[in-house]
DNA sequence: TAGATTGTTAATCGATTAACAATC
DNA sequence: TAGATTGTTAATCGATTAACAATC
């Protein structure tokens, strides 16, 4: 229906937003205006106006944001008003802690299965949910209604799983390899590139040192 | 010395630079121009230079850049001539995962300490290295050179054990709890907000669908 | 020298902020 | 009605891209 693009900064800031309704509601608070939102978040009033009209008029003049209603909208827009089956490919340490993270569960990503390259997993279970081998991949995906998948594997195997995966027909790809998947314009990636956020991290210490000596 | 403010988007390109660098690398690259860069990348060649071009000529006309070098030097601009020594709090899964990666050590980020509340944790080890009790950490800080906490606590006690990180003296919080950190400004804090990375997947998912739908 | 490619200036594009009329 | 605050247009700011002279 609608045709207007969204920009990329923008739908950057949604889950934010999410998460500070979130708190809101839980504290009780029935309104908001943007100004005061725009304290609690550090940003501009104007900001986060600009921001909710890309998607519509969730507010109203003299009044503000009823919190309630704008984390539901929000919500929606995020996907949040149905389940989305996940499963965790790379059963390490990262890919466990991720399968053990109940949060997840709770915003509606259930988790359907475990894979893992490693035979001698086959069949350990992690809340549950059996560690399967890489050969019932591309099935699994299609019989089970899969349209995530998390990606917990070293970069040297990323790009072929992800293959698997597009075969399977997954709709979108939560990458921690530390590679940048190229893959079909349909498939959406979302990456979480650890080691290059630490990495910033670090580089903001060192320059935020070298401020200090010159001042 | 330099004054001139380097935006973010810059900075937060840079590990990437780094990342395809250090593959070049290994590949046994030996130099490269920023055109055969901008399409390993994707991205223009143009913003490559001028990227770059924020911290020093690292190139030569009619030549390109010499993969080796630029790799040390942009290593150097993230801090990577010295090694960081670094905790982790919050021994759970995602704690437990972070400290058994071994690439963050590859890149000097030393593992010197694991602390968790949860006072029957003490003395288990992960990987030779003890967990502590928090009320060790803040001498811990000052005593062991300790720059960056990882944080992997739930949100309710992150404000608070930030606070006594302040105290001791550290200088960058890598922040994997659920909330943003307000400290003071001679501290870095960078934070993973997994749950807001997981949201940005839905809406991406969620979106193409409609679009689909509609053409 | 001729060709290639940088470093850098100028042009464009997009995102953020400011302002204010509309309206609850 | 008066006050508050949105939705939206206009102004500003910053980031990206294009272009090209400098130079290896």
């Amino acid at each position: 229906m609608e045709d207007r693009e969204i920009s990329r900064a923008v739908i950057g800031r949604l889950p934010r937003y999410y998460r500070y309704l979130g708190e809101l509601l839980d504290e009780g608070v029935e309104r908001i205006s943007s100004s005061d939102l725009s304290k609690k978040m550090r940003v501009t009033a104007s900001q986060i106006r600009q921001d909710l009209n890309n998607f519509g008029g969730f507010g109203q003049q003299g009044y503000g944001y009823n919190v309630k209603y704008l984390y539901t909208e929000i919500g929606k827009i995020l996907g949040l008003d149905r389940t989305h089956n996940i499963i965790i490919i790379g059963a390490g340490n990262l890919g466990q802690a991720l399968a053990n993270y109940v949060g997840f569960e709770k915003s509606g990503f259930i988790l359907k299965g475990l894979f893992d390259v490693n035979p001698r997993l086959e069949g350990v279970t992690i809340r549950g949910i059996p560690i399967r081998r890489m050969d019932e991949l591309k099935a699994f995906i299609r019989h089970n209604d899969i349209e995530i998948a998390v990606l917990t594997i070293p970069k040297s195997k990323a790009e072929e799983v992800a293959g698997v995966l597009v075969e399977g027909g997954i709709q979108g790809i939560w990458n921690f390899a530390h590679t940048d998947l190229v893959l079909p314009d349909n498939v959406i990636v979302e990456s979480v590139h650890l080691s290059d956020s630490l990495l910033e991290l670090s580089y903001n210490i060192s320059s935020s040192e070298k401020d200090t000596e010159n001042n």
